[in-house]
DNA sequence: AGGTTTCTGTACAAATCAGTCCAAAATGTA
DNA sequence: TACATTTTGGACTGATTTGTACAGAAACCT
């Protein structure tokens, strides 16, 4: 009765001949080096190896792609920092090491393309401003159950999430004005301020 | 001998019909709010009241009345901030209202322009780049000198002055997202965990 | 008032932009 | 092999871009 498969769903005609998952993240490389603004179609279609045509049949238009990478480049992200935060047996490295992977230390001097998007199109582009605040919530939820699970508060973490992760966007920025690496992590450290206390982990009322 | 006088240097000819200095503040308002790319020179020039011919005689180009807008803007930021720095009797005091001041928290969702030009146009803008470095310097300086005048060892200022720098850049992004004004004041109030020692100002070995 | 210099509005130029269209090519199925 | 379906390349479009040229108007100095 059918053809073969409802899930399959074997595709009709001649296949395209470029791997569309490949050519997102070569997008979000080059959307990630020169912005939204200043990347034109044909630097765009160019880098990732397909013609015009099937550049709009595949992505719809400029800005669709945009928000693919970003999301894409979002997802990844919060995956990694998942990770990050379960894999540590020590919650205060974790929330450490996440603080690095946040602030792409080192990623060379494009800074963070979540950030780069949202300050160049912000607040004027609804639809990623959506997907900014969906991102930013997950993430600061993770960091914050982190955090608790470090010996903070309840009442403080959300909070301590909120500068912990305002100040790893902020490093991306003075990433991309040059300043060293080096002087970035050694800043970065600071944040050992914001955790619960440090030499004594963990100082509760039990038994 | 000379006409008048060599410092007075008295324009000849028509003499414009506009501000120029008023026509700086509106570009800076424009840039502010759409971002450099997004801006179009009609839009520029009809908001600042002046045709195209008187534009590009008086600013140059685009992207110099960028760099004016954004060196302007960079200039007024440096002198509230030292005015703050020496204005407060306490200077964590002064450290607190430095940092909302940086982190524009009563500026509606536009941001920061200086963070938002970083995002947009570095690392490929060397002119941006150099200033951006040259303001970010200055303005960790006056930070850290106050930290030192709260208290905070010589040793540690530098690197305590650039975390709560990138903490206020990144307050200005999450601003750009919707994160409403009273989570960021909040949220920048853990600031004073950098600060040297909360209740007790100065428990220091005199007398 | 005359002359000189500078401003100002508009028209113009050349380039570039995102997005569309269509015929030809390539594949799976019958 | 013939058909249906989809991709592909490249030309095309029409709007928009930054920046320039020019001619007339306006102000200052002598």
């Amino acid at each position: 009765m059918s053809k073969k498969s409802v899930v399959t769903a074997v595709p009709l005609g001649r296949p395209r001949g470029f791997d569309a998952d490949a050519a997102l993240r070569v997008a979000i490389e080059v959307f990630w080096q020169h912005g939204f603004g200043a990347t034109t179609l044909d630097e765009l279609s160019r880098a990732m190896g397909l013609s015009r045509s099937s550049f709009y049949a595949c992505f719809g238009s400029k800005h669709d792609l945009l928000m693919a990478a970003v999301r894409r480049y979002a997802d990844e992200k919060f995956v990694a920092l998942t990770e990050h935060a379960t894999t540590h047996r020590d919650p205060r490295a974790a929330v450490r090491t996440m603080l690095a992977a946040i602030a792409e230390v080192d990623g060379g001097t494009r800074g963070c393309l979540f950030v780069n998007a949202i300050a160049e199109l912000a607040p004027g582009d609804d639809e990623l401003v959506a997907l900014a605040q969906a991102h930013t919530e997950r993430v600061g939820a993770l960091m914050a159950a982190t955090l608790v699970r470090a010996g903070c508060p309840d009442a403080d973490a959300a909070r301590r999430a909120g500068a912990l992760l305002a100040l790893s966007m902020g490093v991306t920025t003075l990433r991309k004005i040059g300043v060293p690496v080096s002087a970035l992590t050694d800043l970065l450290a600071q944040a050992d301020h914001l955790l619960p206390l440090a030499s004594a982990p963990k100082r509760r009322n039990q038994a």
